[in-house]
DNA sequence: ATCATAGTCGTCTGCCTGACGATAAACACT
DNA sequence: AGTGTTTATCGTCAGGCAGACGACTATGAT
């Protein structure tokens, strides 16, 4: 890097340089996205994923973990303290640099990727109405039709590649790590963890087969000893998280 | 992303984005990446991952390619060109912008990973040498003493975390991806792409179970009807690398 | 001729998964 | 109280795949 270059700060041009956010969660069993309207031009009025300038003092990292709690209050869940905060996980996605994507100027944005529980309503910036949570399905249709019946403008800039491209790291890192349980809350059934991943994928799971997996992987689950009625029925175990973060041998995702 | 800012070209901190490239090859069985020796401060003297500023009108991948051509003259292998070009394999890998990793400006650097085939010795601006192919172990152990008994410095900046992480990324993709083709030349025996999983690895894999899993996995590989004896011993098979990119079910990683 | 080297085909066993039957424990009715 | 519905949990069985490893083949080196 810079290897054969004298520093000359006229030598590079300027960039802005952004993180988006492609906040997921699984609500009425479908996975949805966190997504703001556009106050100002361009794309005036459209969706948008949140997110904003990085800062001269931070890492990215930092700069998407303040955007995220300026956005949703939500606080990350740090890997260094593995006391049980259960904030959410964030982990950075992919950036993304196409010289026209910000039509005002040359804009690299850094997006990262936050699965998170099921939340109250997001606020933005205190005001409610100027964010949502929406089903991804809903925000990568292009030119339909939402469940509502009106018309579903595309989302601005590139985003919807950006979202594109973070919903499918989700659905294929769940296969082979215990990050579905970052949309639990901190204690979870085996069937709320099936949901999960059902929305998530988009596929029915063998409740059967699902919980001999889950059970039956040393450290995925750790029983609290309680149990739940929550979603009627016959009670079910409560878990938590356990400290494994790799499944092996993996969560098969059914074929099509 | 800039949902709520005026457009305002003092409100965002200028920052310089580079490429890094993390590109790796196997050479005499060992995994090996290119280093360049740096000509300026800071890190003088210092072995560095190849890369450069982005420039005002080319992609981040654009400038990755265009890097890479200069250091190596690799052309990439084009996705949307099924041809057997036989370009490196080329991808984003991360992006680092920690305030601190460049003590002169806020640099922001996207780092990308390329696999290539072995090569003959590179070139680095035409003075070869500053420029060379280094087991991926030499680069990463920080302060010991390299092959030749020399005492072996670390990389500059924070080559050796990115080196790492594009060495990590390229033993988990092969397990699930046909990526390991592109370390072998167009044509390639069933032995020599074990050799790359050995390498990549550096464990030991059964020449059998190998044998059958890559030839009975369909669209992996495609005979070519030749046959070579190359390595020795009883010629073997040549193969070209199939059209399937996925392996369903992933090559597995032996235990430690 | 013999050996060393590398490639290829088989066999066997154990583990995991998918399909699915059966039972258990709650709640909502009537 | 009884019946049906819902969800959870335990078991069984067959098929597929991977690891361990034996056997045989085809070349070059000595």
């Amino acid at each position: 890097m810079i290897a054969d270059m004298p520093y000359d700060p006229s030598a590079f041009p300027p960039f802005a340089v952004t993180v988006d956010l492609v906040v997921l969660t699984v609500r009425r069993h479908s996975l949805c996205a966190l997504a703001v309207r556009r106050g100002e031009p361009p794309f005036q009025g459209r969706w948008a994923l949140p997110g904003g300038f990085v800062r001269a003092d931070e890492d990215l990292a930092q700069a998407a973990a303040r955007e995220l709690a300026e956005e949703t209050g939500l606080r990350v869940h740090d890997p260094a303290a593995p006391t049980q905060d259960h904030g959410a996980h964030l982990e950075q996605l992919a950036t993304y640099g196409d010289p026209k994507r910000d039509p005002r100027m040359r804009v690299v944005s850094v997006a990262h990727l936050v699965l998170a529980p099921d939340l109250p309503a997001p606020r933005a910036g205190g005001d409610a109405s100027n964010a949502r949570w929406a089903p991804v399905d809903e925000l990568l249709q292009q030119g339909g039709y939402g469940r509502d019946g009106e018309p579903v403008a595309p989302l601005a800039f590139d985003h919807a590649q950006i979202l594109a491209d973070g919903v499918e790291r989700a659905r294929s890192k769940i296969e082979y790590s215990s990050l579905a349980t970052a949309f639990c809350p901190p204690e979870f059934t085996v069937g709320e963890l099936r949901r999960v991943y059902e929305a998530v994928w988009g596929v029915a799971l063998d409740p059967r087969n699902f919980h001999r997996k889950v059970t039956g992987t040393p450290g995925f689950l750790v029983p609290t000893g309680g149990t739940t009625t929550r979603q009627g029925g016959r009670p079910a175990q409560l878990f938590r998280a356990g400290g494994a973060t790799l499944l092996n041998p993996p969560m098969l995702r059914p074929e099509v």
